[in-house]
RNA sequence: GGUGGAGUGGCCGAGAGGCGAGGCAACGGACUGCAAAUCCGUGUACACGGGUUCAAAUCCCGUCUCCACCUCCA
């Protein structure tokens, strides 16, 4: 194990030490179901998996928790505009990021939390915080709780923000706090809200503040300390910020690192609901293909912004193509690479990209080599040299969650698996019909059927087996 | 105002003192009836101005531009 990260609250790259051996736990903060993902959101997701799948690779047994986050101002605001209950709109849409994982071949997770759920294990936190004296009732009897951050002197160890330099808080409406830069762990209920919206606490009715509910679902599921917390950049405060400081001064260690990916952009701006430039998951993935998607999210590394744009996933649909050319080809060779264990044929220099931080971009062109010489020893008829890479690289596609065959992608490719064989049959009798007229020369009826079968999306290629076709995707 | 990040060839996207990551596109060639796929070959890239060094895209100083966080946000 030698697997080195960059830790936010370090700013360094770091090696990774487990807390108990041979088992990681993380905590990736998840949605807030009040509208459907973009493609921003499920970045995330698909970096987080590929941490997951690489960890597991290295033998570790991975726990992996993901929050839903099924109540909110929005969840309620918009619930309210549809004419929903909050808890009906909220389970519609988490099923929408749902939908949305499955389609980019992201796992679920060990355990999916709802905030709701953990209602006891929140008011249990806030009680340990009032007790430390960390944490107040507001003094206007709203029902409201709120963290002291000046009572804790380590607020703002994790994002490097200084309570006395922060830009003071425009919120017009300061409510019972004893100062603007205190923030809420539990928002008493108000007027208008549903009842069902609300519990009942020791301090009033309310409802759960976002930062609380990160940190109770943790500590249940994960213990007082667990190893890695992830989310996107724009957590780090005050979110992660905020978790770390309530989670600390309840005595709990908390995180011993922390994880975070970085935006999609597009036309150079953070893709988010607010600006309105978001990009629909689904309809990329019906346009390009879930794998090709998860590979322009997976390729970069998750450090770096990437840009979307039409020509972006068009680019990941060709380097898919031409990894799945190679597969294609070397599928045709005799059995025998299972023979193989991942650890045997992953190249050294993949492991060792993705040791170093998920060098996702440096593993991908291991792989990229790998076909490479795996297309050249097909060429020369190296039976043995082609079948290692083709084992090399399914193994190396199954850690970035690409492997086409993988249960992820089961029936994802288009067609039915039912009506496969019949049409495998139409296009065979049509294929033999053609290689008659090549065998007579008689070239324009041979390009005849290839064009027709063109037209109907159909990719014929004359290989030196015979001819082979596909579905151009 | 405070705190971070970024500017790389036609495009995407790595790297972070010394052999031009990788992919896409383009062009030439091999193979093919023609294609496709595959292989071979083709590029004086690192925002700008100084400096350090035998050597800088990489370090230092300055400048410009862009993005993000400090309010809900993956």
């Amino acid at each position: 194990m030698s697997f080195r990260l960059y830790d936010s609250a370090r700013r360094a790259v770091v090696e990774f030490q487990p807390l108990r051996p041979g088992e990681v736990s993380i905590y990736c903060c998840g949605a807030t179901v009040q509208s459907a993902p973009h493609l921003g959101h499920v970045r995330k997701e698909v970096n987080f998996d590929v941490l997951r799948r690489w960890l597991e690779y290295s033998g570790l047994r991975v726990t992996m928790l993901s929050n839903i986050t099924d109540i909110d101002d929005k969840i309620l605001a918009k619930s309210a505009e549809a004419g929903q209950p909050w808890w009906a709109h909220a389970f519609r849409f988490e099923g929408a990021f749902h939908e949305a994982f499955r389609a980019l071949g992201v796992r679920r997770p060990t355990y999916e939390p709802r905030a709701t759920g953990h209602v006891p294990e929140m008011i249990e936190l806030m009680r340990v915080l009032i007790e430390r004296g960390n944490a107040y009732p507001a003094a206007d009897g709203s029902g409201d709780v709120y963290f002291d951050v000046k009572s804790w002197p380590a607020y703002g160890e994790l994002s490097g923000m200084k309570v006395d330099e922060m830009a003071p808080a425009e919120d017009a409406d300061p409510r019972g706090k004893r100062d603007p830069r205190d923030f809420a762990l539990w928002k008493g209920h108000k007027d208008g809200d549903p009842e069902s919206a609300s519990w009942e606490t020791p301090w009033g009715r309310g409802r759960p503040g976002w930062h609380l509910e990160c940190s109770a679902m943790a500590g249940k599921y994960l213990g007082d300390a667990f190893d890695i917390h992830g989310g996107g950049i724009d957590l780090r405060f005050p979110h992660h910020e905020n978790e770390l400081a309530q989670s600390r001064a309840a005595g709990r260690p908390f995180a011993s690192y922390w994880m975070h990916n970085a935006w999609v952009t597009m036309a150079g701006e953070k893709m988010s609901k607010s600006l309105g430039n978001t990009a629909d998951v689904l309809s990329a993935v019906e346009r390009f293909g879930g794998r090709a998607v998860r590979l322009y999210l997976a390729g970069p590394h998750y450090r770096s912004a990437i840009e979307l744009s039409d020509a972006a996933l068009v680019e990941a649909a060709a380097q898919l193509a031409r990894i799945d050319s190679f597969l294609d080809r070397a599928s045709a060779l005799p059995l025998g690479w299972q023979a193989w264990s991942p650890k045997e044929v992953i190249p050294a220099a993949f492991a060792e990209a993705m040791d170093d931080d998920l060098g996702t971009p440096a593993a991908l062109a291991v792989l990229f080599t790998t076909i490479k010489e795996g297309n050249i020893a097909l060429d020369a008829g190296d039976d043995p040299a082609a079948l290692r890479a083709y084992a090399a690289a399914r193994s190396m596609l199954d850690v970035l969650g690409l492997e086409p065959s993988a249960p992820e992608w089961a029936g994802s490719a288009g067609a039915s698996d039912d009506l496969k064989p019949v049409v495998d049959g139409l296009v065979t009798a049509l294929l033999e019909q053609r290689q008659q007229a090549r065998a007579r020369k008689d070239w324009p009826a041979a390009d005849a059927i290839r064009d027709r079968l063109a037209e109907l999306g159909l990719k014929v290629e004359d290989t030196a087996s015979g001819p082979r076709w596909s579905i151009e995707k």
